[in-house]
DNA sequence: GTCAGGTCAGTGCGATCGCAACCATTGCCA
DNA sequence: TGGCAATGGTTGCGATCGCACTGACCTGAC
């Protein structure tokens, strides 16, 4: 059990760690989380289930996040042609800059608080145990 | 990066698995945890700040959380009488008995959704790396 | 003794999120 | 064509949490 409990105990400074090195950019890691997916997607737009499936996010708390990427002009939410009831939300290109921007702090940030941490072997003992950990929940991962 | 995208993408979904298997004790995880850390400390009791600083919440986070387990009976406030000031969340007898019988379930909730997914060497490299990372955010661990 | 500054717990407020309920739209099948 | 289940997004509600602030208390210097 030792190495739950030391996940356990060191998972939510991590995260509070990098959501402070966020702050300064006036976005949460939630919000960042959305810009990247939708930068990787492939007209910068993805359908709402398809963007919450991603995130690990309920529909409704997508739906409000988005309100507030709405608000800033960062993101855009486009009806669906092919379907009525889908909305589309689209990157606009201000949400495109920020994220970018973000990006070289928030790599940085994880580079300090994790990457910089651990050896070579240790980062890719990382990322086997995540992707098969996602496996066993029936997560199809981005990653692959 | 393909370490951090598959930590950052798996990590929602592992708490969330946690989470839901601890549902039928009628327990949440941050519940949970401060049952845990009063169980192991020295008097089942711990001051306010220690428990707060141990849990990784605001001061105010743990406050409303022990309204909680305080209405549940599973733990209760002392006032110290050394300083004043202090507050004591002391562990109920059904407090305790709350812990072990979530913590059977729990166990196993761990090793089916993270041990068994790894070998051995797997996970002593996990907790090698999250004990390095917790060195890193300057956390003393309860674990060492 | 007393006064300043720090520590500890609690409260008001706002942000985030999930669940259940709701409405519109789509696809299926008789 | 008509009916009906399934899908997609949103909204009401409650739970959780952090920040800023308050008030009580402790400590140390004068």
């Amino acid at each position: 059990m030792r190495a739950w409990r030391a996940f356990a105990e060191v998972n939510n400074h991590l995260m509070a760690a990098l959501e402070t090195d966020l702050a300064p950019h006036r976005l949460s890691f939630g919000d960042y989380e959305v810009l990247v997916q939708l930068s990787e997607a492939g007209d910068h737009q993805l359908r709402m289930c398809d963007l919450a499936e991603r995130l690990g996010l309920s529909p409704s708390g997508l739906t409000r996040r988005l309100d507030g990427l709405v608000k800033a002009a960062f993101v855009r939410r486009l009806p669906s042609t092919a379907d009525r009831r889908v909305m589309l939300a689209t990157l606009t290109a201000s949400g495109s800059d920020a994220m970018r921007c973000a990006a070289q702090d928030h790599v940085a940030s994880v580079r300090r608080h994790l990457i910089d941490r651990l050896d070579a072997a240790q980062i890719d003992a990382l990322g086997d145990i995540f992707i098969s950990v996602g496996k066993g929940l029936g997560r199809t991962l981005t990653i692959a």
